[in-house]
Parts: structure tokens; C-alpha cells; sequence
DNA sequence: CTCGACACAAAGTC
DNA sequence: AGACTTTGTGTCGA
């Protein structure tokens, strides 16, 4: 217990590491949410109500096209310790009294927010992909700070996610979200302080969640590298409280198991304790440059540890290596897949030592525990089916409505 | 039938 | 306006 309750220094930024400026994620930083594209700014239950497109929501328009995550899963059990006012990471003194009051850890509701903003047309029943075309998918992170670990009295400085301390619980024993969560509160679990989160996109397959490949092209695309994409840093902002509000009921059209809507344990918790900030862009980048020039090598793990800290990522050119199955053809199962967003916090691989073999991340990185960081993963969004098409729109065009793509 | 590669063209950007 | 870039997609061979 009380292992996240060592003093918190943000570490310093380590040298710049250049990317292939078009394999890396690109970020937005100091951007409202209300700047967003659409799709973002549409929360869970709208996005629940109606995936195809978010009717008239108070995030303003419905978007052309854009495949919502609507699918939330959580893995394991965030927690925050107390936070002590400022906009400044806290003060050595402060740590101390961190430290006083680790033993009150907090869990964190958190909510992925996700969309494919490009390279999918809805026609018929469901969303189609070409393998040959660019996907475009953007990422922030919600959290929600239980009331109990501000400061007190509240004031209206404004909070980051840079004022607390997040820890996550290890479940080497157990691969049960709810036990994890039970015997976290319990205090029977190993603790360990988070360094910093990430994102990443994968894809599998709908029905048997077999791991489908994606692929990340730079803008050479054919005479570029081709990459699995990165694992991207990022830096959550802090919700308004209303998580535990949005339903997170099943679209009318999709057949997920209930398992896969299973929500985090700490969010069964009454909701009115939570704080209420508008989560307003602070990142902290060091840079803004997404064109550097190119690197002579390529690690994923390292552009994790390295890459600028934004609170919106969005992963461009990505496509499905493969098509599914049966694309079109009576009487055959049709394949589909899915993207799957999945939110890591970044621990010392010296912390979870004893973590069990699944604490390693799962977009395919085989290093993804290297360089003395290991990846947890927190919670992964999904979205619904998507039948990818491996040939030309105008293979199709006669078959199940028109080619061509809606962006 | 899938997939990678090459090629062409439309649309966007400078 | 023209050159260049980006992206969609037609086609072909493995």
C-alpha cells in the first residue's frame, strides 16, 4: 500500500526525439472542446442514442460521417490522491503532504472520447471501410476527480490533471475488473504510481476479437514506411462530473455482448461528488512541430516517452491491412471489424515487477514494456462492426449501393 | 478472392 | 495560373 504515495515529480522532458513526421499522431493543443470536430464534443449517451450520426446535441451540428466508440471497457481501477490547489505541479512540501495523505486514494471515473472522422460511409446497415483508404481517428481523455480529493475550501482556480497524482491498481491475481476494483478498496492491492498516459488505436474482429492489423502510411504514402500505429502520449483533461449520467445503453442496431458495456466499479459511485471544471485545453507542449524532418529509425515506445504532451491526438492515414470476409457474397457470414481505442497509464516497469503477463500493451509493440516503462491498460472504447472492403468502390457499385466515399 | 504495387486523375495547397 | 502534394481508385500480377 501506499507505493504511489512516493513524492510525485513530473520528470523532465528528455530529449527530443525526432519522428517520421507523418507516422507520428498529430496534436492539438489549447484547443476548447467546443472547437473540436463534432464528433468529439458529443457525449456518450447522444452517442449511445444514435452512433450513425450525433442528431442535434448540443455540440452543435451533426457530422457528415464519423463512426463514434460507443463501447466502453474498463480494465483496471484509476485512482487519484488528493490534489492541493495551484496550477503548479506540487512543491516538495506538498509531496510531503501527499504522502501524508496517500492512504486516501480516490478512483477516477475516466471517459475515452473517440470518432473515425474520415474514410467510412454508413450505407444500408453499417459502416463500410476501403482497406486502401485513410482513416482518420481522434482521441482526448475525460477524468473526473472525485470531490473528496480537491482541495478544500474549493476554490475557482482552474484544475488540471496536472494537480493530482494517479496511481492504478496492479491485479496480478485476478483478471476480474470488479475484484480488482473490490480489493483495491480493500487496500490488498499493489498501488503504483503513473507516470504519465497514452493512447493507441488497434482493430480486431467483431465476433472472436482475433487482433486485426492496422497500418499507419506517412503522406509518401506507397514509398513511405509502413507502421503499426504508436503508442501516443497524451494528457487527459478533467471532466464536469456527469459521467455516471450517461446511460451507456446499446444502439438500437448493434449486437454487442453485455460484456463488453461493463463500466468502471468506481463509476457505480453516486455521482453528485464530483467536481465540475470545463475541460478547457492546458496541454504543456514543448513543441508544436509536426514536420520535422525525418528520422532514420522508428521506435514507438520512445515516441511515447518523448512525444509533446497534447490533450487531442488524432492518428492519420491509418488503414485496416486486411478486409474482412465474405465482402458481398449471399449466403457467407459476413466479417466484421472493429477499431478499438485504448487509454494505457505509463508505470516503472521496476513497479510492477511482479505485475503478470498482462500488463503489457496490446497494440502489437512487442517492446512495449521496455525502456523501464510498461503500459497498463485503463479502459478501451470500441466501435461497432466495420466490413472492410479490400477492392475498388466501383467493384461494388452494382452490388450493395454505390461506390465512392463520403468524407 | 485477397493483397501489394503501379499508375492516373481529381482535389487541395502553395 | 501553374506547380506541387495528397488522396481516391482503376488495374494487374502474384
Amino acid at each position: 500500500m501506499a507505493a504511489s504515495a512516493s513524492a510525485h515529480r513530473p520528470p523532465p522532458p528528455p530529449p527530443a526525439l525526432p519522428l517520421l513526421p507523418s507516422l507520428a499522431p498529430q496534436y492539438h493543443h489549447h484547443l476548447p472542446l467546443a472547437s473540436l470536430h463534432p464528433a468529439l464534443a458529443v457525449s456518450v449517451a447522444s452517442i449511445a442514442a444514435s452512433s450513425v450520426a450525433a442528431s442535434a446535441s448540443a455540440a452543435g451540428p451533426a457530422p457528415l460521417s464519423g463512426l463514434h466508440f460507443i463501447f466502453p471497457r474498463a480494465s483496471r481501477t484509476l485512482l487519484c490522491t488528493p490534489s492541493f490547489s495551484g496550477s503548479r505541479p506540487p512543491s516538495s512540501s506538498q509531496q510531503q503532504q501527499q504522502q501524508q495523505h496517500a492512504t486516501s486514494l480516490h478512483p477516477v471515473r475516466v471517459q475515452i472520447n473517440a470518432a473515425i472522422n474520415r474514410g467510412l460511409r454508413f450505407e444500408a446497415v453499417r459502416w463500410i471501410a476501403y482497406r486502401r483508404n485513410y482513416l482518420s481517428i481522434t482521441i482526448n481523455v475525460v477524468f473526473d476527480i472525485p470531490l473528496a480529493a480537491l482541495p478544500a475550501p474549493l476554490c475557482s482556480r482552474r484544475l488540471t490533471v496536472d494537480n493530482h497524482t494517479f496511481s492504478v491498481v496492479l491485479d496480478p491475481s485476478s483478471s476480474s475488473r470488479s475484484s480488482a476494483a473490490a480489493a483495491a478498496a480493500a487496500g490488498e492491492q499493489k498501488v503504483v504510481r503513473v507516470k504519465f498516459f497514452a493512447v493507441t488505436v488497434v482493430a480486431e474482429d467483431e465476433v472472436n476479437g482475433r487482433p486485426v492489423d492496422l497500418v499507419q502510411h506517412t503522406s509518401k504514402r506507397d514509398h513511405g514506411p509502413r507502421r503499426k500505429p504508436v503508442i501516443a502520449r497524451i494528457r487527459p483533461t478533467l471532466g464536469d462530473g456527469r459521467l455516471a449520467a450517461a446511460p451507456l445503453v446499446p444502439s438500437t442496431h448493434h449486437h454487442q455482448p453485455a460484456q463488453a458495456l461493463d463500466r468502471p466499479a468506481s463509476a457505480t459511485a453516486e455521482p453528485p461528488d464530483y467536481y465540475y471544471s470545463p475541460a478547457v485545453a492546458t496541454a504543456t507542449s514543448s513543441s508544436s512541430d509536426d514536420n520535422g524532418q525525418p528520422a532514420s529509425s522508428f521506435d514507438p515506445v520512445a515516441s511515447a516517452h518523448y512525444e509533446t504532451t497534447a490533450e487531442v491526438v488524432c492518428f492519420e492515414r491509418i488503414q485496416f491491412k486486411r478486409a474482412t470476409a465474405n465482402n458481398g457474397r449471399k449466403n457467407t457470414a459476413q466479417q466484421m471489424f472493429r477499431v478499438v481505442t485504448i487509454l494505457y497509464a505509463a508505470v516503472d516497469e521496476s513497479d510492477c515487477s511482479d505485475g503478470g503477463p498482462d500488463h503489457q500493451a496490446t497494440n502489437g509493440n512487442s517492446n512495449s514494456n521496455s525502456g523501464g516503462i510498461r503500459y497498463l491498460e485503463i479502459q478501451r472504447v470500441a466501435t461497432g462492426g466495420i466490413m472492410v472492403r479490400g477492392r475498388s468502390p466501383g467493384h461494388y457499385a452494382d452490388r450493395v449501393g454505390g461506390g465512392g466515399l463520403i468524407q
